[in-house]
DNA sequence: TTCATGTTTCCAATAATATAGAAATATTAT
DNA sequence: ATAATATTTCTATATTATTGGAAACATGAA
């Protein structure tokens, strides 16, 4: 991953409308959540909700799917895996030992 | 962690100066860099560094030491723990075969 | 004390982002 | 074809962030 694209992941995460988007699709799986559903529950009228899914998209971090009329939205856990390892690549000087191992997703 | 300090630790890092600031402290383990080192590895005047490093400090991403006449920044290693287990949350709707383990830093 | 070095604060100009109403578009049901 | 539902685009306004020169503020050395 490069500077570029992890600014743009950091970017749309920063906010938090799309932060409550995106935890909730993480937490749905990669069956995904309608758009509308997403806007009920968090409260969000449809254009702003439309904004905030369209800059996440941009950064790669959900995709989405067409289901008849509806706009089905999934989390990419493949980009937020990259972001993570963007931000602690080479970590702690190599001292492998402040290093456990944790769950990927 | 709660919304909005991860909202604060994710606009910390979405900033490009910033971001390559903090990876150079992860990479750089508990002994830290320098401010001046730091500015003088990215090119940064010293105006604007201080204004970012205020920022990461603030989301307590990174800490300071004095050390005589210099101040030396250091990655917080447990915050940017923290965060990245927020955004993975219980994620894939409890299916943890999708789930790899994952160096922790 | 005086000077050199390292870091932060002050400031003003500039640029980017978030919000949501209203209208437009698309799909499905009657 | 008409109506109902789902989503996006258009638009204007308000808010917030970024930059770096100059000055101020330490600390350590001569």
């Amino acid at each position: 991953m490069k500077i570029k694209s992890a600014v743009e992941a950091l970017s749309a995460l920063a906010q938090e409308t799309r932060l409550a988007i995106f935890r909730l699709l993480v937490q749905a799986g990669r069956e995904g959540v309608a758009a509308g559903a997403l806007g009920e529950q968090l409260g969000i009228p449809p254009a702003t909700l439309s904004f905030h899914l369209k800059e996440l998209t941009r950064a790669r971090l959900i995709k989405s799917r067409a289901e008849g009329r509806y706009v089905i939205y999934s989390a990419s856990y493949t980009e937020m895996d990259k972001l993570i390892a963007y931000l602690t690549e080479h970590c702690c000087a190599g001292d492998a030992a402040q290093c456990a191992p944790r769950k990927s997703c």
